[in-house]
DNA sequence: TGGGCACGGATTGTCGACAATCTTGATGAT
DNA sequence: ATCATCAAGATTGTCGACAATCCGTGCCCA
């Protein structure tokens, strides 16, 4: 293993140093979102160290707060797994989540000025798109987008940030019991809750949401698959 | 041999090393929640690391599950200071309990067991005398720590793990804005919510809950209050 | 053969020292 | 007097080295 990693101009640096963990850690938790880094792999700190040409302090603040989102699971002396949430984790999960976005759907519905919703809109052709061209990964970050961006017209930091966690932890399901076939379908409950949204009609928006929740943990194919092992190194390499 | 012998020092030490950081972040936590650190006190790392006898990176670890609890704010390179939330972040707070406590009631009252409540209703008990005696301190953290058991007894993990730092940001409110006659009608809500949860009228005791946390948020007294200065150290000092 | 047991290498956890940054207070020019 | 500037001290941020712990391997003995 030649250490010619360490080309330090290359392609980290550059960075005000402040906010390169930021980097790092969007970094790996799209990895993790898309489902290239499946559950239970473990993520040694030195190694990650090296990919990413910093110091390993710096590797452990960015586990430290990816495990605060539950996406990694930290083992005292043992080290960094990515979290692998049970059937009981998902419908939990999918519970809170429809508790939570039927009621930001209806304040939205009953709020926003309709102009507002045509990023989101747009947002939505692009997962129907992605979804249409099978590039599954870009499906399910934009189909979190949405829900995140959504939730944000409600104007409740609190609800949005007691909805964020869950909604990463939904992708990190669906990237382990999820179900291709799916995603088109929920491009259409999407693009069914902007409708409803647009027309002010704001019970039956929330009760769409629900129902696209419903859909989605229904469409879960809740059994256990064995874990794939994965080469971390190369999933992590090109920064950018 | 005697296991108990080894650390005889003044106050830290004897703990495990691994849990230290759980008893400083709690000590720290309690201290904030009944408002003995008024929001916007700086903690320095140097002084906190001295009086718990502890290192500066310990403290700094701690520092930093506070921020993410959101009771503490961390201003790069500036340090921390006890958070400070404002009229906006209190009313969210509120709206988003609602919700949330709106719904694990609703399922606690139809699937409980009612032997499951005692406790709980001891705990009132105990929030009432120390809300009679003045005890304000005490009946702040008796408060939340009913919602918080209540919220548990409706088995659903993510809702209980959303509504936790709520709970949290909400005594941190309360010892801002809080008026202390509010207390004692407090009590009595929570009473009331547990008498319809053992009758098992679910949408009445859902009512009873969303009452209480409108009421808890009208007893708010939303005028800036003049942060006091205090010593750090001495508030912290009585570790255990 | 199979189950401890100890040892060496690899990995994580902790610390103290140093670098970077901010704060304070004094200085001096307008 | 007011404000800008700038050093000196205090505080936070980062790093590399060392300590503690774990894991796989080979050995020993029943």
């Amino acid at each position: 293993m030649s250490k010619s990693a360490k080309n330090s101009k290359s392609h980290p640096s550059a960075e005000p140093g402040d906010d390169i963990e930021e980097v790092i850690v969007e970094h790996i938790r799209t990895r993790v979102l898309i489902g290239a880094l499946p559950p239970g792999t473990k993520l040694g700190e030195e190694l990650l160290a090296e990919t990413f040409g910093v110091t390993r302090s710096r590797i452990r603040q960015c586990l430290q707060r990816l495990s605060y989102e539950q996406l990694v699971e930290l083992k005292a002396n043992r080290g960094a797994f990515i979290a692998s949430p049970g059937i009981k984790d998902a419908k939990d999960i999918f519970e809170a989540r429809r508790v939570i976005e039927r009621v930001t759907t209806e304040i939205v519905a009953r709020t926003v000025l309709t102009h507002r919703l045509r990023d989101l809109r747009r947002k939505v052709d692009a997962q129907e798109t992605a979804a249409l061209h099978g590039n599954r990964k870009m499906a399910i970050t934009e189909a979190g987008d949405f829900h995140r961006r959504l939730s944000s017209l409600a104007h409740n930091a609190a609800l949005a940030g007691a909805l964020e966690p869950l909604i990463l932890r939904t992708a990190l399901i669906f990237g382990l019991y999820g179900n291709s076939g799916a995603m088109f379908s929920v491009a259409e409950h999407h693009h069914r809750i902007l409708d409803l949204i647009e027309i002010g009609d704001s019970n039956e928006a929330a009760s769409a949401m629900e129902r696209c929740l419903y859909a989605l943990e229904g469409n879960l194919d809740l059994r256990r698959v064995g874990d794939a092992a994965v080469d971390v190194r190369r999933v992590l390499q090109r920064i950018l």
